[in-house]
DNA sequence: CTGAAAGCGCTTACAG
DNA sequence: CTGAAAGCGCTTACAG
């Protein structure tokens, strides 16, 4: 195809405006979409892009244009399901606005001041690159590096439900995570479970919003508020909570900050042969892939990550171009998943009561 | 801390070399720690740029010296365990090299002329942006995308083992999945059982290096050779192809292609009424996070995906630096971790056997 | 509709 | 050790 002579440096417009007899501005004009070139010269134009594989310097462009095209994700891990799956919508959404997605790991933060330094370098750097900023903030990192991007980069914040609603000026968006937690407790509580404990992971806030939905349940249901047990993001760290609650005979629900946590509590409560729901109810949150499929089967809550990436995108743009000023919104309303591993107390056939 | 007057545009390095009263060059040896700089010198210009708070370009950067300091990993997902871990390795290892990380997802490949479009389109995206490309082939779509990359374009692959040793021109990085997959098999065979049957993910090759594990070790024990079953990724595929398995009372020894369809695997076993291990015994393969808390708790083999994206940064870096060419290399070998799923065939107490 | 000029913020030789 | 010049490949007004 390409028959150029020699392999050494790729085309410039210099280069493509030579060959089709233009001038290198109006190659220029032809890669922007400008309005203003007769439709045979562009067409010329666009034959000798195609056929000297021109394609436009990311680099020049971006320090000529002062524009970038490209946003970074600033997250504490990749690896967990939900912060994979946003990461996933906002690589969906970028992709077709051509934009391209950074993507830069927060170091684990131990709440020292030495963290708060990882974050602001990180942030700092992310923001060198990129036309704009993308932060998921559901934990404690996350958050810090949220409120440590400076004012004048674009920004958006994934977040858990605003304790109060947010200012038009905070660029967020969240999926109604506190109504969630208030639902999921309160279908074990209609299950007739006299109270539900709840094993959290780490939260953004000092409260966190899915323990403030749960609390607000058993408030309006009457029931006991036992404390909450923290958890951290993985099995183990549920695992180890499910062993205190199965010692409890008294615990006969227990709701959890995400399904990583429900699996490690289902294996406690396997192994101190407490059963499940028989004896025990337990139920997630996130409706990760496996959760369909462990036995008993989990009962969650799905939340839709990856339309959030989508949505954070979008809000980014829109923030970039300066179009309209989006409101900060909930981007979606998680469902109840009812599966196996939920029922009435008590009972080891729930068909029965 | 910064009282610079207006908060217009960011300060440059001739704003920076102004307040320091040098030139401008004298500054970009500072910030590129260009050994001929008189140490007061020095001093004075990194006072000056914490002062101003001034960050280099990154865009002026990359057109002037060519070089990038970017690379942006292809991939078909991000979302399954293996792939989200290699990128995590990736990341930590480029942010350890100041290197940013962008990350772009190959569609969905069905395997059509399109699809192929798909892929060298976004291949090109990312080899403009990136000064390098590291593209996980697992799948048939990362393998395209393999091809598609420009000879020009430093790149590294994290591929299946190969077929046949990689010649020095391959930068390729892996895990020895084959065999893996075959001390995984033997593992069952030593346990008693007469066969092994396969679930296959999705291959990179024809036949696949896991499912080739796999036959190496029924060839070589003299067993029989059962069809493999094609698999996805997911558990619900998983579950489909351990629907038919189930129906076979021959079955007693499941070799799944990743732990997602082991889940599935152990799903419809459970649903049929078949005892794992008891009955039927299974094994995975990554050894995923919740690998560890299913009920039965999973055997399966542990790949060292974060390690393996570490070596895929450091190749690719020294292919951008063109240090020493680095011959391909099998990264850490796996390691079989026996936790409860399998067992003696026949035998619902395995101590007894 | 199209061309010539200046400039984006750096780096890279080249002088001194 | 430090400064002046040219250039990286584009875009953005400004002319015509």
């Amino acid at each position: 195809m390409s028959v150029t002579g020699h392999t050494s440096r790729p085309p410039s417009i210099r280069d493509v405006a030579t060959a089709a007899g233009v001038s290198y501005q109006t190659v220029s004009r032809v890669i922007n979409d400008h309005p203003s070139v007769r439709p045979s010269t562009r067409e010329r134009v666009l034959a000798t892009i195609a056929e000297l594989g021109f394609r436009r310097s990311a680099a020049a462009h971006a320090l000529a244009s002062g524009r970038t095209r490209a946003l970074t994700v600033l997250s504490a891990n990749t690896t967990l399901y939900g912060y994979a799956a946003i990461l996933q919508g906002i690589e969906e959404a970028a992709r077709a606005a051509s934009f391209a997605v950074g993507i830069s790991v927060l170091e684990v933060s131990d709440g020292t001041d030495g963290a708060d330094d990882a974050v602001r370098r990180a942030v700092e750097t992310a923001a060198d690159a990129a036309g704009g900023l993308i932060v998921i903030a559901y934990d404690p990192g996350g958050v810090r590096a949220l409120t440590a991007v400076p004012a004048r980069v674009p920004m958006v914040g994934v977040v858990e439900t605003p304790a109060e609603p947010p200012g038009p000026g905070s660029p967020w968006v969240w999926t109604d995570d506190r109504a969630a937690a208030r639902d999921a407790t309160r279908h074990l509580l209609d299950l007739g479970h006299r109270t539900v404990h709840y094993v959290s992971i780490p939260s953004s806030t000092h409260t966190g919003q899915r323990t403030a939905g749960w609390r607000d349940a058993l408030r309006a249901a009457g029931a006991p508020e036992p404390a909450p047990l923290a958890g951290s993001w993985d099995p183990a760290s549920g695992h180890a909570a499910g062993r205190r609650l199965a010692r409890d005979p008294d615990v006969t629900a227990i709701l959890c900050g995400n399904d990583d946590l429900a699996l490690g509590v289902l294996r406690a409560l396997h192994e101190a042969g407490r059963a499940v729901p028989g004896e025990v109810s337990v139920v997630g949150f996130d409706d990760a892939p496996h959760s369909a499929y462990t036995t008993p089967s989990l009962t969650t809550v799905r939340l839709d990550f990856a339309g959030l990436g989508r949505a954070a995108f979008a809000l980014l743009h829109s923030v970039i171009e300066q179009d309209a000023p989006v409101d900060p919104h909930p981007v979606s309303t998680p469902e109840l998943v009812v599966r196996e591993s939920a029922g009435p107390p008590g009972g080891r056939d729930p068909a029965l009561r």
